[in-house]
DNA sequence: CATAAGACCGTGAGCGCTCACGGTCTCCCG
DNA sequence: CGGGAGACCGTGAGCGCTCACGGTCTTATG
């Protein structure tokens, strides 16, 4: 320390807490020469400071180590820095869905780049909408990205009016507040697996569609039945109970029985895609040469299928991009608007 | 403002603060007509205070929706209530495994019980490892659940002398601090499974193993050998690279060219199993009436499978719920001690 | 050379809470 | 009936930070 004298009343006391239970500002300030509002200048933006005092600050701030205290931040600024993750969803889809793995992982990593964190809470019960809640209104947290795909979901419209910025993943859930969302193009991939489906010649096409009060659900049935119109058999729809194995096995059993000279058929997901594959070779038929199968999501387990499943991919990485920019957006009280982002069709073998 | 009399001379501004930015619990206090001591100790605990009291306090929360602010309590108490999940992994890990989002979710869903929320971290990246770091020292959390699958993790040791509570899930990595861990009995597991796959008339057992520098990859090789003794051929076990279906799938192609005699194999983890599963299907062997394949873990993917993957389960919720047990001990202060949790075999029909 | 404009920096007043302290009031025992 | 023990409750002093304000010192400008 070249450019300080012995040091300021002040600091009697610094050095016995700085060890005991962390260094504050007011110790790098002493150390450093300067006062508490020098400090807390170069600590956020920087301007007005002088080269000196900017270069002392920070080498005080190295030598004792010294990490600011979020709490007494937040305390003053009203910010907290962290955004909640919001799954609502019953519990087991988390475990299921690795789509829902991959976007986490995507937001965590965006989030922190920004210097943000992530909070993930749950919100299946009405304890954890509630805790939810008071997360909100308590100021804990800057913003929340809802995962939300059931419609009428009670969160969202009791989320919009604790003014805590809200941006939803999938699509905002019909019946619902108007919330900026981004979500991948639902109809318009499922309108892409349908052709190809019928051009590669399929002609009795059969649908294994999602929940009925999802976004995926209602959407993708949308496409579908926009490619085919009044060609479209209603024996040849049913909507599975969940994204799940099972509920896919399941749906296409049914589809079977129903529709039983089906030549293709188009699964809302891939993970109900696996049931229905499962469901398809233990009825004996084989893809792809008895029926053509298609899913959407391209998720890890697509390329794990017997065969290989020829898919929709969701451009994973850019629906968290749009999804942490618009709601850093609306933090900072930026102009919003919510975002479909274009899917694209992934080649196997099972159609 | 027609509901406010003149009112105390304190609660001039608290009436106008309390609608623009929720209100405090100087505000709830004049309101029950207590002071903030009594509010205070009606939230925490509640001990010595008169019924009628907190009838009243109780009351006036629920009429101002009142919310604590967690900053200022944490300001004074430092405790922050939240604990960090550390995924000490190579980004894409999360991605991929099915075992880590049930985990996470099952973690995220037990603190939530306890009162306390999760952050998930990443730390891939250098930077990352110091925001975890940061963040621990800087008092953000209270705890850091670390995920940790390889050796020598240099977070571990940087985490300990932060003096934050750890609990490792896993293992403790060699060669790194005494921290405490829960794991699933991987040695025993492998052990089990090689059993069975000798009991099924196997002769030739080959391994596809985890990465070396993980607890998985180690223990779960040592269980392999454990059965075999002398038997184990060197040539007939390779180790992956990394828990990846890819890695899977090439390990599986060199054990086909280094021990092509091989009548069943033993493989890590679930998801190298899919890749070997490939790699056993693209090379024309039946599985099981050629080879009997074995997994680990049974991660939602093995059932998926063709044919189902046979294999160990991991006890993930008892898992979890030791994990948060043992973490939270800590954090109170009391002793604690790792635990090693048995393991199933699941039999389905890859052998 | 006087003075305005700006750069730089220190200070005080909180943010909303907890916790130790001390005060009051009741009740019971000797 | 005095007084100690508790129960109950209010108060002050911060926790570590930010932000507005105002002061000093430099520099440019008329």
């Amino acid at each position: 320390m070249p450019d300080d004298a012995p040091a300021h009343p002040k600091s009697r006391g610094a050095a016995r807490r700085a060890q005991r239970r962390g260094p504050t500002m007011e110790d790098v300030a002493s150390i450093a020469g300067v006062s508490r509002g020098t400090v807390s200048r170069v600590l956020n933006g920087a301007h007005h400071v002088s080269a000196a005092s900017q270069q002392a600050v920070r080498e005080a701030m190295r030598q004792t180590g010294y990490v600011p205290n979020e709490s007494a931040r937040s305390l003053v600024t009203k910010r907290s820095g962290a955004i909640a993750f919001v799954l609502s969803e019953p519990p087991d889809r988390l475990f299921e869905d690795p789509v829902l793995g991959g976007l986490l992982r995507l937001c965590t990593q965006l989030l922190g780049v920004h210097g943000r964190s992530l909070m993930l809470m749950l919100a299946g019960t009405p304890e954890e909408r509630d805790r939810v809640l008071d997360f909100a209104r308590g100021g804990h947290v800057d913003g929340v990205l809802l995962v939300s795909m059931h419609d009428g979901d009670p969160l969202a419209a009791a989320l919009v009016d604790t003014s805590v910025p809200v941006v939803v993943c999938g699509r905002a859930p019909v019946g619902g507040p108007p919330l900026p969302y981004v979500g991948a193009d639902d109809r318009g991939g499922a309108r892409t697996m349908t052709q190809y489906l019928v051009a590669q010649g399929a002609r009795r096409l059969a649908m294994v569609a999602g929940p009925g009060d999802t976004a995926g659900g209602v959407e993708r049935l949308a496409g579908f039945k926009d490619v085919l119109g009044r060609r479209a058999n209603r024996r040849a729809i049913v909507c599975a109970a969940a994204y799940s194995i099972e509920a896919g096995r399941e749906a296409m059993s049914q589809l079977l029985r129903t529709a039983p000279d089906l030549d293709a058929v188009f699964v809302a997901s891939d993970l109900l895609a696996v049931g229905a594959l499962q469901a398809l070779a233990a009825a004996g038929r084989r893809v792809p040469e008895d029926v053509l199968v298609g899913g959407f999501d391209d998720s890890t387990i697509a390329a794990a299928t017997t065969p290989p499943l020829t898919t929709i991919r969701q451009p994973l990485s850019q629906v968290a991009g749009e999804l942490v920019e618009i709601l850093l957006d609306r933090i900072g009280g930026r102009p919003v608007s919510s975002r479909v982002l274009p899917t694209t069709l992934v080649r196997r073998e099972s159609a």
